[in-house]
DNA sequence: TGGGAATACATGGGAATATATGGGCTTTTA
DNA sequence: TAAAAGCCCATATATTCCCATGTATTCCCA
């Protein structure tokens, strides 16, 4: 699973360390890579396994061929996600179009979600989790969430 | 699977490289070349393996022989269909029915649709992705993966 | 339990390889 | 026989491989 939050940077020639947890949980699935894609909800890009990405092609692909919605489905996410090999150091190119979507110049955030893992632009996601907690505000359950995901912070 | 959309551009001999990744998912299906065909929902070149136009044709067997569809979809889809074998470097021509078909001029983009992919002349694509985006979000309930993929988060 | 040694990790950069593109030459075909 | 297609090699750029380094973490033993 993907858990915690890490900060790592782009070097010159734009590469980045994924966190050695999250590419173990990786590696254990089978895989030596991540599919990314910008989030749909916001600022940040979302990763997660290549048999995840794989599931909602074949449900995409359910669908009749002919049909119109199966376009808009493929074309808005599978059009937009990449598959990203780890180097031999665990690191991964993010395209310029990603890091345009998370307006990311050189550090990022990666920040576990259980399945799947964003990556943030780090202030973004500052900003990201205060509207979240003022959302939360109206619900407790989700407040006491919101700390603990603060207890996390700068780890 | 075919996933992302890279942009690349025809050469004076009207050849054009097919994508390193989408040729190997190819070349693992044991094939050395791709089917082409124009879409019927829009402008863009529809491409795909061997093996799954041959499922096409064999749905399209199975309609009632009188019904009009059957014809609409045998006339548009397996009788503009072309086999193009890439060359030594991994390109293909594409024939000016279909570079007509979809409007390229130099310029085009392969657009990862999961078990196929589409070719587009790169500004109807944008206008393209733009509603599609939006007619995604629009179904986006309706969408059973979603809850599928939901389901097994905490695993 | 303290502290030095060993290991793991993120980062940097030169060298080798892959990819897209260009173009000459031969072969096929209409 | 001219045009198209295929075959081969060249090249610029992008990507990947490989090794190095500094720092943080873990391990191990006195």
């Amino acid at each position: 699973m993907f858990i915690s939050t890490y900060e790592n940077k782009l070097d010159k020639k734009g590469r980045v360390s994924v966190p050695a947890s999250f590419r173990s949980y990786l590696s254990n699935l089978g895989y030596n890579g991540v599919i990314c894609y910008p989030s749909f909800n916001n600022s940040s890009i979302e990763a997660c396994s290549q048999d995840r990405i794989e599931k909602i092609s074949s449900a995409i692909d359910s669908l009749n061929p002919f049909e119109e919605k199966r376009d808009y489905f493929a074309t808005s996410i599978l059009a937009e996600s990449t598959n990203l090999q780890f180097d031999s150091e665990g690191r991964i190119s993010l395209s310029p179009k990603l890091l345009k979507h998370a307006k990311i110049k050189n550090n990022m955030l990666f920040v576990g979600q259980g399945q799947t893992f964003q990556i943030w632009e780090p202030t973004a996601f500052e900003k990201f989790k205060a509207s979240a907690i003022k959302k939360a505000n109206l619900n407790r359950a989700s407040l006491k969430w919101q700390k603990h995901l603060n207890n996390q912070e700068g780890k």
